[in-house]
DNA sequence: GATATGCCATTATGATCGTCATGCGATACC
DNA sequence: GGTATCGCATGACGATCATAATGGCATATC
């Protein structure tokens, strides 16, 4: 029996607000662009507790990747977001503007393959996840787990819609962008 | 006049070398990933002369994804290459386990966004570029310079579907995303 | 050949990083 | 209420960073 010296669960409460407010300074920041200290401060800590929450920084990085792909999952492919929704809320100036409460791929995409492995496979993970959603989306009857060409074709198209879209230096170039990927999305 | 007490030109190769190897060391470590000691290293200097070519360490980066964007319109996007070729090249394995050698967009695209003014004008240049000759590719007969939804939305997928397939960790899947873009990319 | 000078190597500086050891205050159990 | 102990803050360590000053060597001119 452990005994616990402060409130139940009270650890666990902070360890989630560390890797929720990780996983939204990375996607602003970049994966190496802001350090333990200043991501601790940002949950209300200091540097010091950092390593009783986590073993070493890729850990904290993975988790938050994670967490980050989840919150996408929850508020783009919703159960109750239909195809035109997802695609009006993926492939948005909204999403375009806010990096930090979007799509993890599309943020810190191309540094993935370059992390150590725990990240990478988060990355990964991520990536398989959002390719299952979009399936789902297209052909909601078929039972199959199976990712057709169709869903692969689109989910690189929006992922590069997004990525393309930031790094002109035009929002209205920016946003003909992001209508190109939803008329060719919605054929 | 202008006095050389080095061998005309000396100075220039040597900042072009630079450049190149930076240009280089940049797709495989990220836009942070390596360090001015290191970048001179591998251009054979050590980093004593840095500041004698370069303001700063931006100034080096900015110059370096232009080259690479220059680098991959001429392996890509050369006059001799027809659009099935442009697609074949950027949608092949070769260039996603070569990432060294391939589009700055898909191998640092998401951190530009995150980068100082010169920098990200040097992505955003970059993005214009390879948008523009892939209109060519698309268009070859018409003169005007406006870019086409077409383009726009290809440009997005061809990107997205490098940034994906190097991110799952699955040859076989990395392969169908390619294959699914050159698919949909010549309907 | 002597000299003036451009180019790069050596070396230094201050800041910041990831990581870790230690200590204090708060809390749950007896 | 006393006490053991958990969670976090304080502070420190060595390494490495971007940047800068200085000096030696190689070379083009005379």
């Amino acid at each position: 029996m452990i005994v616990m010296r402060y409130p139940e669960g009270h650890k666990d409460e902070v360890h989630d607000r560390i890797v929720k407010s990780t996983s939204q300074a990375l996607r602003s920041h970049g994966l190496g662009g802001i350090s333990i200290p200043a991501l601790m401060k940002r949950a209300g800590l200091t540097h010091g507790g950092f390593y009783s929450h986590f073993p070493d920084r890729d850990a904290l990085v993975a988790e938050a990747i994670s967490a980050a792909a989840a919150e996408t999952a929850e508020h783009v492919f919703g159960d109750d977001q239909q195809l035109p929704d997802v695609l009006d809320r993926y492939l948005s100036r909204s999403h375009l503007d806010h990096p930090t409460h979007g799509c993890v791929l599309a943020a810190l995409g191309t540094d993935g393959a370059r992390q150590p492995a725990q990240v990478r496979r988060a990355f990964s993970e991520a990536a398989r996840g959002m390719l299952r959603l979009l399936e789902r989306k297209l052909h909601p009857k078929k039972p199959t787990a199976s990712l057709s060409d169709e869903t692969l074709a689109r989910a690189s198209m929006m992922i590069g819609a997004v990525v393309l879209g930031r790094l002109v230096n035009d929002a209205p170039l920016a946003d003909r962008i992001l209508e190109a990927a939803r008329k060719h999305s919605s054929d």
